[in-house]
DNA sequence: CAACTTACTTACCTTTTAGTAACAATCGTG
DNA sequence: CACGATTGTTACTAAAAGGTAAGTAAGTTG
């Protein structure tokens, strides 16, 4: 009868959709990774310039947490100006497809998504 | 030189990770579309329950939204009390395959994910 | 010796997102 | 005639996320 409410997948941090999105569900960490996959080597200002409306604070809190988690490497040549290189780790580059089959399908069908976004909100107005 | 800095995919609403993202990136739109694909039909309590940490309000403009763009239809029922049932739509359907692989590599590397996590906080301390 | 460069860090503020709790509509039942 | 059941809505609040602007380090250049 009851379809298990104790312990079941879907709720808590056990849940692995919501562990995915935890992780992945932020403003910049997908579209970094996607950059660096597609970039190879770049330097955070190469980043900041190619993405162009990040912000510097966000761009380090979240190559920061990238590296933490091992999808991305980042190397410090100790020059005056400094530089850094960041690059996508095995682990990052393994994610990689996955991403790129979600906004592949995102590309076929977003179209489709905003024209049934306009149908519905018409029909929300005629109704009233 | 300069790798095309104007109009590039990088920026701005047309690329098409940034859609995906501002579409599916918040707490509760893929748990319930996996949700519904795994279970079929479903009520509005029946989702509730089932998910158990979800907000009345958040649940109602989740699925509105979701209703909205075409990913999940909506029938109502005028019976006292009244009865809705949620489903997936075909476009719906379409997409599960894709949300799939992601929790699966989510499955596989969130463990590591963590434990370098870890690794990476203890080295930042034993800097301190 | 002030200015410049790069890659940050920090304090502060704004915006966005989500939660809480109360209320609405509906009609059959006790 | 109050009550319960179900699917909402609304006003208010709390928390999270992200932006802005200023500051830091450190050696090189004019």
């Amino acid at each position: 009868m009851s379809k298990k409410r104790l312990g079941n997948v879907w709720m808590g941090e056990t849940c692995p959709i919501r562990q995915v999105l935890d992780r992945f569900g932020d403003k910049w960490s997908i579209l970094i990774i996607e950059l660096l996959s597609q970039e190879g080597k770049l330097r955070f200002s190469e980043i900041a310039q190619t993405i162009g409306d990040i912000s510097q604070k966000m761009l380090t809190v979240t190559l920061r947490s990238l590296e933490s988690d091992g999808l991305v490497t980042r190397r410090f040549y100790p020059e005056i100006p400094p530089r850094v290189e960041y690059e996508l780790s095995d682990l990052g580059r393994s994610l990689v497809p996955h991403i790129e089959q979600l906004t592949g399908w995102g590309q076929a069908h977003m179209a489709t998504i905003m024209e049934n976004r306009r149908l519905f909100e018409a029909k929300r107005m005629e109704k009233n």
